[in-house]
DNA sequence: CAACTATTCAATAAATCAGTTGAATAGAAG
DNA sequence: CTTCTATTCAACTGATTTATTGAATAGTTG
């Protein structure tokens, strides 16, 4: 909170700690395993507070609480629009940071990998598949890419070509695949369940599916095409 | 903590909020400016509790209690010799971590911004030169590297053709350099001050002085060649 | 302007965290 | 075996965090 102008020596120690200090910030609004999924849902695209508190599971009040204080940290800049406050992340390398993050609890939490191979019976047998060698068979159209998320998130981007199946929705578009043609279902991102879930069911059909590596603000990041409506 | 296996529907939820839980942990570990800065040192090389506790400021008891946290969090390893017990950190992507996270910290905490200011005065004028077109030069004899670093980072690992010199050395180094050459002074990361403050000093005495892009954690990690010893 | 809605603010209790102090441990050295 | 040293553990205080609750605010609608 405090700060001194000066390019003397004994200012260094303060300089740094005051900057060490700042970057904590940040990280304290990683701190949060709540606030963490409003990152990721906002990841999708803009929500207004409402929203956020219903998919979150947590009250009005405390999703407003949380989402000053990602705001206070910098990490997401909000609009105002009549009633409504609209959310948004404050720039693409958000999502860097939140993969980074991921990735060294993957990589280095033992826990964590104790809990996607517990949920997910065998992680390794859904083996995902990359962007770019998506992409290609896409426009080869050698796949059906399926897009597990919500309509809403849907609308706001999607990759090219997909459809929107929303889990629920499953069982009724199974008829309309055809069983020789490979399945990739993407969602929210890396450790997204819709898109585990969606392999899974489909797999018990005897179909062939694959997830997509990552989710949808990956494959947009890497600067990959995008589409938009219905 | 808790953990149940099952992959039923109602399961979800449960999973879901149990692995944001396991990355808070990480964004909790990242949530303390001291932790940062033990961090960055760590980021150098390995080095031993008390060697930390010294350059950090902190008690011997803080500092393994910080360490410990790290541990948890998946951060850091430990390896016991004698009597000392050596830190070091889990892996290379904890160096990209915190890379994002001083990059997210940096383009959108307004504060950090102008502590940087602040402190350099113009931090723009001391444009830092690029990693790979400093490797270029170096290997043409075009300038000379210098490593502000302490002499047990340096020997650890440095830039190819660096010479050490501390910064209460400078003074003494300043009639070996070459005025017409241009000087790079680098140390232990992007917001490390030691090489603000001597291209600073060496600016003052009329030398074309520069700082490399980051540090040399970040050289390291980006694949260039690393000299190593005296 | 009155009623309503979406969001934020303020106050609170329970839980967790940071830093200090002094004791406990494990290995090294005499 | 005793002494010394580096590190960790345990207990404690004060500060901070989380989630809840109810009130306050700002903007919309009739």
């Amino acid at each position: 909170m405090s700060s001194n102008a000066s390019n003397s020596q004994s200012m260094k120690g303060s300089f740094k700690h005051d900057l060490f200090a700042q970057f904590a910030r940040v990280g304290k609004a990683l701190s949060n395993g709540n606030r963490l999924e409003l990152l990721e849902f906002l990841a999708q695209g803009e929500r207004g507070v409402d929203e956020l508190a219903r998919i979150s599971g947590l009250s009005v009040a405390n999703t407003s609480q949380h989402l000053q204080q990602l705001r206070q940290a910098g990490l997401v800049l909000s609009r105002k629009e009549g009633l409504k406050v609209y959310y948004r992340l404050s720039g693409d390398d958000i999502i860097t940071l939140l993969d980074a993050l991921r990735g060294v609890a993957e990589r280095h939490v033992a826990d964590v990998e104790r809990l996607v191979n517990t949920y997910l019976t065998v992680k390794d047998s859904l083996e995902p598949i990359p962007r770019d060698e998506l992409l290609e068979r896409v426009k080869h159209d050698l796949v059906t890419v399926l897009d597990v998320r919500p309509p809403e998130e849907f609308a706001a981007g999607h990759v090219p070509g997909a459809v929107n199946v929303p889990l629920d929705e499953l069982e009724q578009h199974l008829k309309t695949l055809d069983p020789e043609q490979e399945v990739v279902a993407y969602c929210r991102g890396p450790h997204c369940v819709l898109a585990f879930d969606a392999v899974a069911r489909l797999r018990e059909k005897g179909l062939k599916a694959r997830r997509m590596q990552d989710g949808f603000p990956e494959w947009k990041q890497a600067g990959l095409p995008v589409e938009e409506g219905e």
